[in-house]
DNA sequence: GATGAATGAGGCTTCATTCAT
DNA sequence: CATGAATGAAGCCTCATTCAT
């Protein structure tokens, strides 16, 4: 029966999905939402007005598909990196904060889908941004939690905002420059992560690695 | 001689100028700079098309007027908050991210328009948006320039942007959820202010106003 | 005060209107509402898509504001006939079928939108043809109480369908064949008009204007 | 031999034709032509695009089957109707319009299809209409002629139009409304029969089934 | 024969901007 | 200077139809 439902095509059709998804992406990341085309992706994708609109349902869908992706392979890139970091809150707040840099600073494209090109673009993709945001800042405002004791007191939910618009920015503001005038990612994840770390109140050394 | 240029004419000229900037101040600080288009500001403002384009260049003029404007507005009230600070350096700092937290908490629609709606919105805005909080960034790693006998060594740039980043993230946090679920605005502020103040080093009690 | 809104200016604002109106007319009585298309319309009116819907919400717009145009026009053409038509109610009601019937064979590309193209085109369209097409049912339907006691019997609602089916299916079939082939139009007015009198039990000569 | 084409095999390809026939008589019958789609057409009857496509030309095509199953069993009914009619020509008019007004109101879909989508589809479809309403016109006309020393003289093909329009409006209008606040269809098929008898000038009581 | 992914022409509509009055 | 009608480029999306498997 040639015609029953075969592994092959089904990858290819995921194959298809995912080579509209990555325009998409890289599109969206370079020139924003608003002045990605529905035409400019299909175009880059080398596909067809009909095959966008048989994979995702419209433009905003495209999106939170590119969104969805990018908070899957976020929390993936933390969760390797804190695999190896022992069982200090401290350490692990660094660590993921170290992982997140490092992971917006190589996929340029998808750090500005986050950080600047979904905010407002009507509460249903926000709501997503805000669920891949939050996976980040709930461990953050969990891991002040259990410092509690350890730490000043200090509003916790207004401390893992700070957290998150300190990784942001810094990040953006990187990434906005050539890349021959960065600083290497790594120095920049350090500063930010001190920055952090200091700004909940955490002694310097704390959380640091040692030498 | 009626058709002088009479002060009146200029400043009733100017008025219907600033009714115009208002009103797309106000839009596109609920609406968004997209969603927000020049019938609706005529409309809003009680002007017409043709009035709007002698005022203006186009849309993305007015939003850099808006821009420009909010500017000029934050730099008044941070420099008035600062005229009561006293010479401390941190004082100062502790002072002016107060003083601008109020005036964002104070003024939502300006505030989402520094904050979300102006990234994203090709090299031109962004350069102003940019100069805007410039302003205020610059200020902040002059301050670091100024503490760096004071404060553990740390990379004044990168901490300039998470400086920032933390108060846009904070307070952008802060006016999305409703009215009444918000803690006062001055909590925020202090929040905010100690945040940014540890995290750049600063012992906590540094730059805090005795009791 | 050279900006002031002059009546020159609705003139021609209204003149454009009927432009469009016009046009959108011809083109969905020869092709019908779905293959009638906003850039025919426009072109054909010498117009533009953004006039279109500045005077326009949308394309059923157009067509209800045909509609709503033939409606005042049918009702006029037969309430002036009415005016001459005397007391007797038979006498009238075969009056109107001929003024009706003559209004149709005259106004082809209105005939065919009331008859043929409004059916099936959503709530919203259908409402108004009824709504046109009602006034001349209703007046029926009251005739046919008023002779109650003059007639036979008779389902009036039913008979009012009848009534009006008959009139739209001649005529519809009479628009249909060459010019050179229909009967002259009032010989087919005639024919109607007799068939319906009949129909509601009247006998011939009833309603007949005398040799 | 397998590869023979069986009669099992022309049988289960004949069903899966009507199967798809049946599903889109049924949607073009509730949302009409242009609002039912191929896709729509194909998932309702389980099978598939390209089934589809192998069964009919096109979208026209199916609709045109539609047209021709219909005419079919209207004619099927109908003559089954006539079978006990009688020879009287009068009678049998009347049996005839009572067996189609039935057929129109249990298959208000069909009816639906012949009365108001049909109309205003381009030539072709519109020639196929004609030929399944012709059967029964002709068939009126026909009788009329056959009439014409019993009948006052009339223009028989007008009166063939106003027969059948009367009933297809009658039914059209009776459809419509909700089935609740509908009169039995019965009352209604004797209103119109009564309509168009008495139309072409027939007392009352001819062609009237004797109590 | 069956399947459903792929295609792309073309429809409707919005909106920034211009220009005649 | 004010007004608002006019313009048309361009975007999003649907859907009939084809074709590789």
């Amino acid at each position: 029966m040639a015609y029953r439902t075969t592994d092959k095509m089904m990858a290819r059709k995921e194959a298809r999905r995912r080579k509209l998804l990555k325009a998409a992406i890289r599109l969206f990341g370079s020139k924003g939402f608003h002045d990605t085309t529905v035409p400019m992706i299909v175009r880059a994708a080398n596909s067809s007005t009909g095959s966008f609109y048989f994979y995702f349902r419209n433009k905003e869908d495209v999106f939170a598909a590119a969104l969805q992706d990018l908070g899957e392979r976020i929390s993936l890139a933390i969760n390797q990196a804190l695999g190896a970091a022992g069982p200090d809150v401290l350490v692990q707040m660094r660590t993921a904060v170290k992982a997140l840099v490092a992971f917006l600073a190589e996929n340029p494209e998808e750090a500005r889908i986050l950080i600047v090109e979904s905010s407002g673009l009507g509460k249903g993709l926000e709501e997503i941004r805000r669920r891949v945001i939050a996976s980040h800042t709930r461990s953050v405002e969990q891991a002040l939690g259990a410092l509690a004791d350890r730490l000043p007191s200090l509003d916790a939910s207004v401390a893992a905002s700070c957290w998150v618009g300190a990784i942001h920015e810094a990040v953006y503001r990187w990434l906005e420059r050539p890349a021959e005038a960065r600083v290497p990612a790594a120095r920049l994840a350090e500063a930010v992560a001190r920055f952090n770390l200091q700004g909940i109140g955490a002694r310097t050394n704390l959380g640091e690695t040692k030498p």
